[in-house]
DNA sequence: GTCTATATTCCGATAGAC
DNA sequence: GTCTATCGGAATATAGAC
């Protein structure tokens, strides 16, 4: 991996660990045992990396709906929650969630670009919805939108709150939102 | 209102605007039209500042459950709700949701404190939700706990991610929160 | 592309006068 | 209880050598 590539994950390791306004260029550095500046010669400002951090997730996104293509409904949602599970795992949360709570102190630029990574999360998940429903797999009266809404909101907190109340709320959480989908009866 | 308790007011509002790494006594002081180092008269350091305030977070929430005590489960869980839609009304998120991001980065008294709260709000939300059910007018199979942690992560992240999505998405999670829960059939 | 060195700004915090 | 003055530290960022 180039050193670029390497600074984006570790930076955004650290957004989702510890957020934004709280990791420094030091804090790469020290793990890439590199100096300060260098990181600079990759990326000008601190802004800069941020988009590029959220741009990244853009592409890994656009990866994870292309190779879950071929998947059921069922399949699809299961690898959409995969990215809660995979932050879970380190004690992270995601990056959407980490970023919007700093949202009104970054710049313009990675506000945009965060709306936009938001806006691509919630319109996958609502045509997963719609797919399922479809199939008759996922059950549901609510518009997908909101159905979508309600799934991502459930996820994007899980990470946030098992951190206070206990580590297995998570999957608790995780769980529950399978099961409500596939559930009858509705 | 004296100045320590001015102090907490606008922190508090500037912690679920800006979060908690982002927001400096400058802040405040320019604020109250004081300078910083009154502030440390009031609270030494920016610790005991966050811990004051996670406190009266703590003491209104016990307000708002003594005075919600006369209501039924609906109107409690109603009484719940009005904390995010407070918090939305200023494009806040609420205060366990901005400092759960920066947890890992704050000092160890902020992160009991806030864990406590965290407990209060899930055990309050529980109850509620045993109630209505014992009284027939909530309707959910999930352990109420369960069904308490899905209650709480759509609002936490609802006030999130409504700044990122659509005004009106706050609104809409909120009266879908509430109409699942008095929806029979399930 | 990485380094040393440094500029600049800001923040939390303290001492001591009033 | 608020003020002025100041300290120490950390952060982002830049210039220029290698």
């Amino acid at each position: 991996m180039d050193t670029r590539a390497e600074i984006i994950k570790i930076a955004d390791g650290l957004i989702r660990e510890k957020s934004y306004h709280a990791f420094s260029f030091s804090d790469i550095s020290q793990q890439l045992k590199i100096r300060n500046a260098s990181i600079h010669y990759h990326f000008p400002s601190k802004t800069d990396l941020g988009i590029a951090i959220i741009r990244d997730h853009q592409e890994k996104l656009a990866k994870l709906i292309e190779q879950s293509e071929a998947k059921n409904a069922l399949g699809k949602m299961q690898s959409f929650l995969t990215i809660y599970s995979a932050a879970r795992k380190d004690n992270q949360i995601c990056l959407v969630g980490s970023l919007v709570t700093d949202f009104y102190t970054v710049d313009n630029r990675i506000q945009t670009e965060l709306k936009k990574l938001a806006g691509h999360i919630l319109l996958w998940v609502t045509q997963i919805l719609e797919e399922g429903k479809a199939d008759g797999l996922f059950h549901f009266t609510l518009p997908p939108r909101t159905k979508a809404l309600m799934v991502i909101t459930n996820m994007l907190a899980a990470v946030q709150l098992t951190r206070l109340t206990n580590t297995h709320d998570f999957e608790r959480i995780k769980e529950t939102v399978l099961k409500d989908l596939t559930r009858k009866n509705q």
